[in-house]
DNA sequence: GACATTCATGACATAATCGTCATGATTCTT
DNA sequence: AAGAATCATGACGATTATGTCATGAATGTC
């Protein structure tokens, strides 16, 4: 049971760009250690998805197609890796018997819908304002203050 | 986000074994249409991780290696198709920033370990001999009985 | 309208997974 | 000892996922 390329490098695409606004695929492409080809067909799964719109020319570059807190990552997941179990499932897995020998319902089956729910009532729960607001924090946490690389906690009266 | 073919699989078998209490690769490949050698590479994966016992010649075949009380499904998952998220994943996926831009711990992370946590709720307190009971009851109702096909419920005083 | 900046997309190379195949080793029966 | 049944394993080809690349299209600036 894998989380696929696509989910992990999408998902962080989408938060960096709901952390900055706006932003354009060189720049997304520098946050995250990405190639800029590789980075522009992320953001273009995302955009035909409707997470994202897009804009063309100087000005341009990709925004969040809603607001953060509409963005379930459950569905973000699903549009970039698939679900763990779906209908098809069985028909991709029936080895050499046309009717599976386990038919309607098989022990197997069972399970992975039990596993299915367990990380839908988790992903279903989380938005992308989550992920932001938690990107946002460690952010602040590892983020060198007063250009001080030790950043020394100065009990700063700002 | 999905399950490995070997996953699928490999857990059949493995029922199919605890089912029957002993079980030759032939056996088991006809059950479940698979060739008989991605079956042979199948238990062989699981005798390795110790799941099951094997004994060659004449009287040969599969046998579990344990009470199926004792073998819990997540662990087969976790031999059969690794695990959801490990210490390796952030390695794996860092791009090309040496020190993986969120360091330490980072949004994504999190959300995987929360994942991770609610499978593992799942398949760490299923075992073997929930899956063969299942697998038991639907052969009860799809078995046809007294030999008869259409398997007409017959009120039967057995 | 020429140009720079940006997104869009399909073809390709590479790598990982999946399943097949050929061959060999062990055990039991006769 | 010969033969039959069984497991064992590494090499190979096919399929799928992953990432790169070349090229094209839209938008704004001058």
């Amino acid at each position: 049971m894998k989380f696929s390329a696509q989910e992990e490098y999408g998902l962080r695409c989408l938060i960096q760009i709901g952390l900055k606004g706006s932003a354009t695929i060189p720049e997304i492409s520098r946050d995250e250690g990405l190639s800029e080809h590789h980075t522009a067909k992320l953001l273009s799964i995302l955009r035909k998805e409707r997470f994202l719109n897009s804009m063309r020319g100087h000005i341009g570059g990709y925004r969040l197609a809603r607001a953060p807190e509409k963005i379930v990552v459950g569905e973000v997941l699903a549009a970039l890796g698939g679900r763990l179990y779906d209908e098809e499932f069985c028909e991709r897995h029936s080895g050499l018997l046309s009717t599976c020998a386990h038919s309607g319902s098989c022990a197997v089956k069972n399970l992975w819908s039990e596993v299915q729910a367990a990380v839908d009532h988790v992903v279903s729960h989380i938005t992308l304002a989550d992920l932001i607001e938690n990107a946002q924090k460690e952010a602040e946490l590892y983020k060198p203050r007063n250009g001080n690389l030790l950043s020394i906690p100065v009990a700063s009266g700002t």
